[in-house]
DNA sequence: TAATTCATGTAAATCGTTACATGATTAT
DNA sequence: ATAATCATGTAACGATTTACATGAATTA
């Protein structure tokens, strides 16, 4: 039934699932971290979405509120298609224009290359740390209910973060190697 | 110039500029490190690409060999391009279903989530692991040419797989714990 | 009252996937 | 000979982005 494009449905699914939600506050959810580490989507293809979704029956209207909005919730048959994609192992499909950057940093000579390798080195440590700041305050437990996502996705940017970073330096020390043993 | 879904070419000037390579090899590349880790495309999507690139003088046909086969090579203004695109920083745009499920694992019930960070857990110990036996065989440096490429893309592969393999564990200890604090 | 934020939408264009299609060369 | 691999392409459909558009409620 699902073809494979269509992980925005399954997102929106999993939001919903979390705590009922207006297309307004699902937009925002996008451009926190959610849409920072896994999935990026504009309320252009956020409302359209909601309204087939609606249609298949699996979310539904729970309040109108004050100008015009909305509050979508999951129904059953919402909440057992996500359980559905969660559980069932699919071939990965991945696309990060950060990564790429960094496969194809040996496709510029060595110099470009360690201005690029410099930079991510460098953001890596100002995010994580920033991350990290937010994480101290946090408390030692999963909060359940809604906060509980952003305490997981936080941890992950966390370890993402200094993971990229490591890699980041180690490459660095590589190709600086390399370049003193081939001077040009 | 460039609206900003079209990291496909990007990707391809990238690996052209590592090496000259027909269409078909270009695919092949993607469906290795790169398309697992950065970058996903089918030959259905290469093939055009590569013809309005060389429209545009990105690239050139630098040889034509048996069935039909045509190699292409970067030119000055593809490197041109490439570079740019490496060196300016723009917003990252992510799309990503394995990172999508898990930072949806709190939309399940803990049982269910539970299940598929082990899923998680067990699979980045397998492919890292794997990993890990290949690189062990590579030279210590980063070897000249093509063949860097896929030493920076293996390493960030281990790297990738150990910190998400950490934060699953990381994930299922805390879920558990709140388990055994609310049981159902 | 002016600016900002809240809140939703449509249309055109671009981009990507799936399905369909063809034929040459090499290996068994 | 047959199967597998090499090598390229088109067309229809679906998904996504960009640009355009509107108006209500709140804050300064």
């Amino acid at each position: 039934m699902y073809a494979s494009g269509m992980s925005l449905s399954h997102a929106l699914l999993g939001l919903l699932a979390v705590e009922p939600r207006s297309g307004y506050e699902l937009t925002k959810a996008f451009s926190a971290e959610l849409g920072r580490y896994a999935w990026q989507a504009g309320h252009t293809s956020i409302y359209p979405e909601l309204g087939k979704l609606a249609e298949r029956g699996l979310v539904e209207i729970t309040d109108e509120g004050a100008r015009g909005s909305r509050t979508y919730a999951v129904t059953p048959d919402g909440y057992a298609e996500l359980r559905d994609w969660m559980l069932t192992p699919r071939p990965p499909k991945v696309r990060n224009e950060q990564v790429l950057r960094m496969f194809l940093i040996s496709a510029l000579d060595p110099a470009d290359g360690l201005a690029v390798l410099r930079r991510i080195a460098e953001y890596t440590e100002v995010e994580g740390a920033e991350l990290r700041r937010l994480m101290q305050d946090a408390p030692s437990e999963i909060p359940a209910g809604p906060d509980g996502f952003g305490y997981l996705a936080a941890e992950y940017g966390i370890r993402q973060y200094e993971a990229v970073h490591g890699w980041a330096r180690w490459a660095i020390e590589k190709l600086e190697a390399r370049a003193d043993a081939e001077p040009a």
